[in-house]
DNA sequence: AACATTTGACCAGAC
DNA sequence: GGTCTGGTCAAATGT
């Protein structure tokens, strides 16, 4: 990969374009989240310097957040006691108003959308896990 | 082999 | 109708 991931939501994303607009002469990147159905894409444009001069966030994600670089340290699974990660067949399906919407489903669960990114270092986003569905 | 990334080309909407 | 521009795809390439 290129150097690190810089700016990861957690998230993974594939670019899948690159244009240059016309203000700017910073080249904006568009990446595209790696899920099966997740429909989020986001716009990023970066500076020369490589400070990101806009993030633009495209729809929202429907599937918790794979393990980024958190606990878990190497190797060895979850730890057996956590109800694994939303699993939106169960989170979803198992309501009763299931539907199967294997495409579309209304947005219900609607994940944050921060992305301030200004904030460096500090909070980090843990205990925001989208997930949490309860039922 | 599977995956992400790169690049140019193509397409759709606005002007 | 053509062009400009932003947005997406696809082939090639790299890891």
């Amino acid at each position: 990969m290129r150097e690190s991931r810089r700016s990861d939501d957690g998230y993974n994303w594939r670019k899948y374009g690159q244009k240059q607009v016309k203000g700017s002469e910073n080249p904006r990147s568009y990446y595209k989240c790696t899920f099966p159905n997740c429909p989020t894409k986001k716009k990023v444009e970066r500076s020369l310097d490589g400070q990101i001069t806009e993030i633009v966030y495209k729809g929202s994600h429907n599937h918790p957040k794979p393990q980024s670089t958190r606990q878990s340290s190497h190797h060895s699974v979850q730890p057996a006691g956590s109800p694994e990660i939303g699993d939106q067949s169960v989170s979803q399906m198992g309501s009763g108003t299931h539907h199967d919407d294997s495409s579309l489903s209304v947005g219900e669960d609607e994940f944050e959308q921060n992305s301030p990114l200004s904030n460096s270092a500090g909070d980090e986003d843990d205990n925001n896990e989208p997930d949490a569905k309860r039922w």
